[in-house]
DNA sequence: TACACTCATGTTACCGGTCACGATACCGGT
DNA sequence: ACCGGTATCGTGACCGGTAACATGAGTGTA
């Protein structure tokens, strides 16, 4: 039962030859004769034989593993973004190891210590929580970094890559068009522990509207979990008992909006007409809600790209961007058409 | 830049002590005298060293990875699954290896190549794709292995798991519900590529309704992909057209379900007055939609834990059950709502 | 005083590979 | 016959740790 694996030796041995001959097929080296790598390579074959990967990224210095850490899986962004990880990752030979940090800052400490005893050649992290400087001493230990929504970009270590969503613009736009649109009277509801993406969404908000004249104070804002039931679904009633008036919710994610959707539909508001309802992040609902969800978009395939095709080339040496963004686009479905 | 880690030599040379010393001190062994201790924390502390993983590893012929190889990571059952896999793999001091294979079966196969080039200790698998007899043989590597919603549960090596939904149990019961509501005209959508559970889940329908003499042949069976937009959506139509007096449209997954309530919307056709629609897996957003969706639940998260502790409890020798299943439970929304 | 015993630490070999260099055999050219 | 060059392969050290055993100093005891 505990049978050893087949090593290096076990393969020389049988092939009559050095450890290193056999080493030189593996790697392909040239200056093996063909009929012995010819028997070299049959009797890897019939032995099963794989080389320990992590013998040799000791021998070679190097790894093969990079790393991921994200707060929580459940946000729109992460399946298509580690999907996306995870394919250019292959490309290069490396595999991927995760690590979440949902519960709690002492968990992305963690996950970053464990990171850094494993050596991997890369970290990606999104919306790390982490005071900033205990977040550079501890991406100190890794040849390259990409951070994902992170807002101090001004001090950042040269290993150090930045990749956004400006949310701000993002939500600008969305906003501006719902004024367009004549709505008046806004309600916010922002992700109690949203990080990077729901500050900047909010001072959106609250800088578009002020810029209107439309922004009359804090009690337009409203706060609670990034999620159906417990962020939009239950914002709605204290919404419209606070601001009876309101005639446009707009919510952090889509998540939110959705809850709020239901609330409106149990509550006899109709959505668009009383109120319309916006969203954020085009996940693969949206489109689908009744009634469509007015979102806003970025190609969160392409943000993982992106972010991991940055690793590889920083550590290749190869000049990479310090600081990347890329826009949200609004989508404007039936949640805000107007009648 | 290129500066190198620094080692248990660096640390040993700045003690004045061997690297057997600072090993002790690493790995808590008693008989190290306390100043002596006391200093190489300090050094350590000092040098900010933290020792490789890997080589600590290939010396003790132990790992500390575990593997997670899964097809698609936007089915409903993995941020849960994933997020539980991981908290138990931390409690047992290991970290977690993602990898997928949507696009082929190359890709699991290939996974599976790179799992075992790192001795990862276990293998997660969910939904695999590959032929019986190659996943048996490519499994042998690894010393312990849950398979997550697999079929062939009679002719696995001695350390499988094999963890199952009933998705056969959960149908019939589903179906049996809407027969009792007095619906009699059945369309069942099922997901094209869906494997295991879709195949189970057609033959409950096919089951149920052949036993109340409700089906009539596979034109009541549909296919599309598992979304919202390809899946349930365009099926609508299709159904519709081919069966105009179906009064009920079971779907293969919330996601197609979801589209054909949108479907069902934008068509006239009143959901559940003219026609009942039923999801399955209870995501996220099923109790959100409008109206609610009828489906049938499992415990995600438990799913998750109970396959990694039996992963864990395996490499431990201790016992472990082979075959575990668990029953979706049948959550009756308003999609189903009898007036 | 000699002996056994414990405590603290060092030595050597090894895990499974790779690197740098050296050795050997064979080749053609002069 | 001698020389240099190339093709092929082996040797020893090393990567960063740990296991097993050896060593030496101090202590208690007969």
């Amino acid at each position: 039962m505990k049978k050893k694996r087949t090593t290096i030796k076990d393969v020389a041995l049988r092939a009559g030859v050095s450890k290193q001959t056999v080493s030189r097929v593996i790697n392909n080296k040239d200056d093996v004769s063909p009929e012995t790598r010819q028997q070299i390579l049959e009797i890897i074959e019939q032995l099963d034989y794989r080389p320990n990967s992590f013998a040799q990224n000791l021998a070679t210095n190097s790894n093969i593993l990079i790393g991921l850490v994200v707060g929580d899986v459940n946000i729109p962004l992460f399946p298509d973004l580690i999907r996306a990880v995870e394919i250019v990752a292959n490309q290069n030979q490396h595999s991927l190891v995760l690590k979440t940090s949902k519960d709690s800052i002492q968990q992305e400490r963690e996950a970053l210590i464990a990171m850094d005893a494993m050596r991997v050649d890369g970290v990606i992290m999104i919306v790390p929580h982490l005071p900033h400087d205990e977040l550079m001493e501890r991406l100190e230990s890794f040849k390259s970094v990409v951070l994902i929504n992170y807002d101090n970009v001004d001090e950042l270590d040269e290993q150090i890559s930045v990749i956004n969503v400006d949310s701000y613009t993002g939500m600008t736009a969305l906003i501006e068009g719902l004024v367009a649109q004549g709505r008046r009277n806004f309600a916010y509801i922002n992700a109690r522990y949203g990080g990077y993406p729901a500050t900047k969404r909010e001072q959106a908000f609250i800088d578009t509207l002020t810029r209107h004249n439309l922004y009359f104070g804090d009690e337009q804002l409203f706060r609670g979990e990034d999620s159906a039931e417990y962020g939009g679904y239950c914002a709605v009633a204290e919404v419209m008992q606070r601001l009876p008036e309101t005639d446009v919710i707009v919510a952090f994610s889509d998540a939110m909006a959705i809850g709020a959707l239901k609330a409106c539909a149990e509550q006899g508001i109709s959505v668009p007409d009383d109120v319309a309802v916006t969203g954020f992040d085009d996940s693969t609902t949206a489109a689908f809600s009744i009634p469509s969800l007015t979102t806003a978009r970025v190609d969160r395939f392409e943000i993982g790209v992106k972010a991991t095709e940055n690793i590889f080339a920083r550590l290749k040496d190869e000049p990479v961007p310090t600081v990347e963004i890329s826009i949200p686009e609004v989508i404007w479905r039936d949640s805000t058409r107007t009648t």
